[in-house]
DNA sequence: AAAGGTTTGTAAAAGAATTGTCAGGCGAAC
DNA sequence: GTTCGCCTGACAATTCTTTTACAAACCTTT
């Protein structure tokens, strides 16, 4: 799933600007050209992301940044500041802005910081950045998954997963029993702007029922549910 | 029982930040203004960290790093510099310093380091890799590392490592087997607020390796995981 | 139960994206 | 000025993902 950046800026020119660059980097971006919106499109699109520009019309972007740390919002902000503003209380500590850039600014140098701050927050790169806790083993039949290594063991068989294929055995296992509609599986896995007319998933499954030792005859793991989708029996 | 955290620093303003911020996120914090009560302080309250400015009344920064080292105190200390001010030295042998952030400095990558050190110290979360082994040679393979002479030994072959490969090293080893994203890897190798590309890892990789007598073919020890990161297998 | 239309299984090809590697450049240390 | 570590850009090589194509399985309707 695309990572989502909300843009506060009220300059139709450097907004538009800073949306295409984003887009074609790959972000999913939303936009919000008055302070005093900031706050509900914040909690409206959740963000990975904000950039927020310090002038603004209806609430400056100091503002934002308090109002926001102070509803214990964390995502970080990007400040864009212009020449002279004063920068070190922005990034100083009572806003809780997390970096700046100064107008006018490389659009290099800005993705720099913007990959720099989802790189910190852990929002960032692509794919399976996967939480500390949620990654002990688990079993499905006589193979043994195990996430911090991208592994699945059957006796003395290793194979090596793929993120695409962890992720989904991943939500397998969340829902271990439950029928997963093959909509619902494309969600999750793939984000909910994949717009595949495919047999992408069924391949991953494939593959999975190979490692997983399901392969021959009838599966015993992940069962197909037909014009649905599938299962998990562990 | 909550962290404690100590905070020197003589601007109130900065001051009354830091202690805000640091009591939102759940520690407990004391503060002190001058430096030459600094060293009492923490023998009074007894932190599990302490955020100390350089420049302060009383005694410097460096002063107090090198006054509690000396007196056998190992107490994590992040540093808070001014852009120019030295900080090789302080980060560096002499002082005994863990780490440091320039002022001004993002919430985020305060938090950020904080919660590092306080984990590597085996006072903040999952694993203790305690500072004490830290410089003792471990083997990858055939090779053996020793830290503390930056070398790598395989045989009677003898490479030299460089600082980024060296430590880059002791993270895989600290998390050995373990997939490590790339996010990951920048963040513990290069710091909270590097803004280079991602191919300056692959660089390092590639070096290292050569080193272990891991290069022809395919890898046996630093294995790629496509779209993820690395993981090393001993 | 057979026919017909769908849906799924699978392998192989095509397409994307990521990584490996080399050569060059920059800046700090010597 | 030279050396050395470190970073970057370019292109090749690799790997993963998606598509294609067709066979097999399934469900529904006769």
């Amino acid at each position: 799933m695309k990572t989502k950046i909300l843009i506060v800026e009220d300059d139709p020119h450097i907004l538009l600007g800073l949306e295409e660059v984003l887009k074609s980097e790959g972000y999913d971006t939303a936009s919000c050209n008055r302070g005093d919106e900031a706050v509900a499109a914040v909690a409206k699109f959740q963000p990975s992301l904000i950039v927020l520009d310090v002038m603004l019309p209806g609430a400056s972007g100091y503002d934002i940044c308090k109002q926001l740390r102070t509803r214990k919002n964390s995502t970080p902000i990007l400040m864009l500041t212009a020449k002279g503003q004063e920068i070190d209380k922005v990034v100083g500590l009572d806003l809780g802005a997390d970096d700046y850039v100064t107008k006018p600014f490389g659009v290099r140098e800005l993705l720099a910081r913007i990959q720099a701050l989802l790189r910190r927050s852990g929002n960032g790169g692509s794919v399976a950045s996967s939480s500390v806790s949620a990654d002990k083993p688990f079993k499905i039949g006589e193979a043994t998954i195990d996430p911090k290594t991208f592994q699945v063991k059957r006796g003395k068989v290793v194979d090596e997963l793929t993120a695409k294929e962890l992720k989904l055995l991943q939500v397998f296992h969340t829902h271990a029993g439950d029928v997963l509609s093959r909509d619902k599986l494309l969600n999750e896995v793939w984000g909910y702007n994949y717009y595949g007319t495919t047999r992408t998933l069924d391949q991953v499954i494939v593959q999975l029922r190979k490692k997983l030792g399901d392969h021959g005859g009838d599966p015993k793991h992940l069962l197909t549910i037909h014009g649905v989708g599938y299962k998990l029996v562990s």
